[in-house]
DNA sequence: ACGTGTCACTGACACGTGTAACTAAATCGT
DNA sequence: ACGATTTAGTTACACGTGTCAGTGACACGT
């Protein structure tokens, strides 16, 4: 449905945008030297005050470089795309992003997040083909599809990685696999002799694909035990909280792994507050040991994820970009430990 | 029919990214014909057979067009840049932001976030301005100077727009009154009877913008009363908090605005847990109104802080940059009221 | 004087796209 | 029947940049 944009070819107040040609005329030199010197060329000897004249040409008329033009003539770039669609940021994944982000400048790389928020899987990647990045790196909100990895490769991208929880065929996919959090939560309740475990699934769906899996995992955990799980859909506000903690009684559970530390806080408040005491009636775990868990009484046990180091993504993307014809693997992250405080 | 040139000796069929060209050899028609179907040119008529000819051969060859080349063509984009160090969380920013970006999607913008880490605010211009954007909206975590909105408006960027804790010279700035949210928080305290307040400045440095305007604040609210104003430096840890709570008798404040909801929990706990009853002994205000403050007992009390909505920012985006010639204004935001719970 | 280098540049082309200007054929109006 | 108009395209150029292949001017060795 794109309809023919009316642009206004007008121009706000006269002067237009200098280009390498209007820095070289004032200078005194051809485009080709300009070139030369901005770019600090070593294979073309220009002069010192040559140099000087150029350089003080494109500081007057405060010259800056052409990104498009530059790398449609290159026939590269160096831009490492990474779609965003809606990001539930936590400070760890800020954290993580940040050093991700300054560890690929470091290594010369262009960084781009492009939100395609309300497009299809294969429009996405179309998209973000337009733009002709080196590599495109999805970080798990978004979903992409092989044929979306297939338009990609075909627009020139040396390389796909994405990290999520669960890899897609042709990309090099770190899969946090989000199947061991519910795992070894699980695992610590029944270890600690409770046997009717609740698993808080949230009802925002951005979150299905990490909670998907760690109910498969609270429940592998649970198998050849005597302890069962049961799933209970929440939303993320205190209305929801209050009317399951309400009929928390009938469904006779001794603890519950929370989905993460601020569904266990929503929860922990309301099952408190109906008159149950924790950890005496019912072990409460939570996941991604936030600070704010600590402060609760009690206090709030947790499931510790070590998020891949930014640095080592950075440098698996550099690696890919520079050696295309390696073929993608998938590699699962599997560090994650429950760090048990006072609340199971 | 003057033979043109094969310049390339390398077969498309191997890994070459195709190009309209391409189309158009395999569709059998020109490329100028390839491109007025792919863009609907109205002002141009061509068959239906031709139509589907040509996009049958789009299709099968996978082409995408290549942003670069279009936009130095057309001499402008549609790109709208959003310069990103380090991402706020906060659920609440987190919302308005998405809907920032649909809005912007729908008004047929290409919304790009471009991180600039550890850059100087000129060299940070500089680069953003290399990607010749339409418009450039600073998100108030990255200080733009005027010669930095100079560099960028000579590059082509019709509308430079600021949201942050003070205006730009030369941008459409919307400053969102810190300084009234100390205001509020504090006068609240000072009616309750309060009269040595205490306010929390955190230690981060990326807070420093949004800090040292609510102390302002706090401090313009006092004056003309009884109440004292006591800055209190925190980082966001437990130690930091326990020391600061060890001292809080002989520091004497019956009260206290700890900037934020997070650091609002934190050191409420870290006062509790040296014995001192809140609100009775020290009422304590946040910031933010998380849904975590409602969770605890007391409740906390805090201040409410209507963001702009992201609809609306769009379409001043859209706005300034279909009337570059309009003066740019600055506007200030000072919705902010007092959410009174049970800590004060 | 002559070839051979070196120095300091310049001319020209290619990258992929959009569009104004042109053209050859077909159709129409009278 | 013949110019005028419409149809369905094509040719050619421009956008801003990087870089290969020259090209004078001058120095040097013999």
């Amino acid at each position: 449905m794109s309809q023919p944009t009316e642009h206004t070819p007008e121009r706000p107040s006269g002067r237009a945008v200098p280009t390498s040609a209007d820095v070289a005329r004032l200078a005194g030199v051809s485009r080709a030297t300009v070139s030369y010197v901005l770019n600090n060329t070593s294979t073309v000897r220009i002069s010192e005050p040559t140099r000087r004249r150029v350089r003080e040409a494109a500081e007057e008329l405060g010259y800056v470089p052409h990104a498009a033009a530059r790398s449609l003539r290159a026939g590269h770039s160096r831009m490492v795309l990474l779609p965003t669609s809606h990001v539930p940021v936590g400070p760890l994944y800020s954290q993580f992003f940040d050093e991700f982000q300054w560890a690929l400048r470091r290594l010369d790389y262009t960084v781009v997040q492009y939100g395609s928020v309300g497009l299809e899987a294969e429009e996405a990647a179309r998209a973000w083909a337009e733009l002709r990045p080196v590599a495109v790196v999805s970080l798990g909100e978004v979903r992409l599809t092989g044929q979306g990895v297939e338009i990609l490769k075909r627009s020139g991208a040396r390389a796909v990685i994405t990290l999520g929880a669960q890899g897609v065929e042709g990309t090099h996919a770190l899969v946090m696999d989000q199947g061991r959090v519910g795992e070894v939560a699980t695992a610590h309740l029944v270890e600690s002799g409770r046997r009717r475990i609740g698993v808080v699934i949230p009802e925002e769906p951005g979150l299905a694909m990490f909670s998907g899996p760690r109910l498969d995992g609270a429940r592998r955990a649970a198998r050849g035990t005597d302890a069962t799980v049961v799933p209970l859909p929440l939303r993320y506000d205190e209305e929801s909280a209050n009317e399951l903690a309400a009929r928390w009684r009938e469904l006779g559970l001794d603890a519950v792994f929370a989905y993460n530390d601020e569904y266990a806080m929503l929860l922990m408040r309301a099952l408190q507050d109906v008159g149950l005491a924790v950890p005496e009636e019912v072990a409460v775990v939570g996941a991604d040991d936030l600070l704010l868990g600590r402060l609760l009484r009690p206090r709030l046990s947790t499931v510790r994820i070590d998020m891949v180091l930014g640095r080592e993504l950075a440098e698996l993307v550099d690696r890919a970009v520079r050696e295309p014809e390696v073929p993608p693997r998938t590699r699962s992250l599997l560090a994650s430990q429950v760090v048990r405080r006072e609340s199971s």
